[in-house]
DNA sequence: GTAATCCCTACTAATCCGATAGGATTAATA
DNA sequence: TATTAATCCTATCGGATTAGTAGGGATTAC
């Protein structure tokens, strides 16, 4: 499960993708326009600040912008940010890799074979979207039935 | 995150596929040989036998076995009722959708977006997976380099 | 009858998640 | 300079979920 927090991370990245490039965007802005509580909100933009995905302008017609071009912005990195792994267990991830305390062969595990493939899979996924693609109106057209 | 309760409850699968037809498998010989808690083991087993996945011979020498082929137990199947949706938020979810509080229009929604794109890589692994699959040994030559 | 096994419900400790509180700091502007 | 509006930062908190345990009941081979 995806958590709010990167949910609405995204969202944020979104918005401020979007709005125009001139002035710096506010979190009572998106927090109004995109339904997410304030305060919530507010941490979710400082780690994506401290992370190194959006600048910030403190005082008054403060706000947040984007420090990169936003199809240069990759969804695996905002994700492994937000979210942290991609992999489903600790024992399949490329950047958090943890051993399992259960497995004595790894190689010979059923799940960790399974696993493989989906982050695999969900890896491709990500790494083909960047946030222009996100934030892109009409490119949902070809989804939608 | 893979959940230690799907992760035990696949490993007892490919357990109990690999064993021999002959005799029902016992917990708490999956327990000991796989290094899952044993009380813990019992109550995943239940939910597999309520879901239709296993049987269960009571008493003493009893134990589970399989009650379908291992080619046609699909991962797809046995994550679901193990882990719950497969999708990342339920509004991408086919079979527990919710709506999101949060989205005025869905169908605009950049994450909406990205997560139908992992949700179909993800079900597409997962529907090319069989309990077959997990439980054959050779398999996962090809895969560690 | 006894031992081994599954069946079932309830409980618990620990962790994580979503959200909030409250003030410090910074900057525009009147 | 005072005011206002914004980000910055740390701490906290209640609720939900997770991982696992307890304890006894029912069933069956021998």
């Amino acid at each position: 499960m995806l958590s709010k927090k990167t949910k609405y991370g995204l969202k944020a990245l979104t918005y401020i993708a979007r709005a125009s490039k001139e002035c710096p965007v506010q979190i009572s802005q998106i927090s109004k326009s995109e339904h997410i509580p304030h305060k919530f909100l507010e941490s979710i933009l400082l780690t994506l600040r401290k992370s190194g995905f959006l600048g910030s302008k403190k005082g008054k017609l403060g706000g947040y912008y984007l420090l990169k071009e936003p199809k240069d912005i990759l969804m695996t990195d905002v994700l492994r940010i937000l979210e942290g792994p991609i992999a489903m267990v600790p024992c399949v991830s490329l950047n958090f890799y943890e051993k399992c305390d259960d497995c004595v062969d790894e190689h010979a595990c059923s799940v960790n074979k399974l696993m493989i493939q989906v982050r695999d899979s969900t890896l491709n996924v990500l790494r083909n979207n960047t946030l222009a693609d996100l934030s892109s109106v009409e490119a949902n057209d070809n989804i939608v039935k």
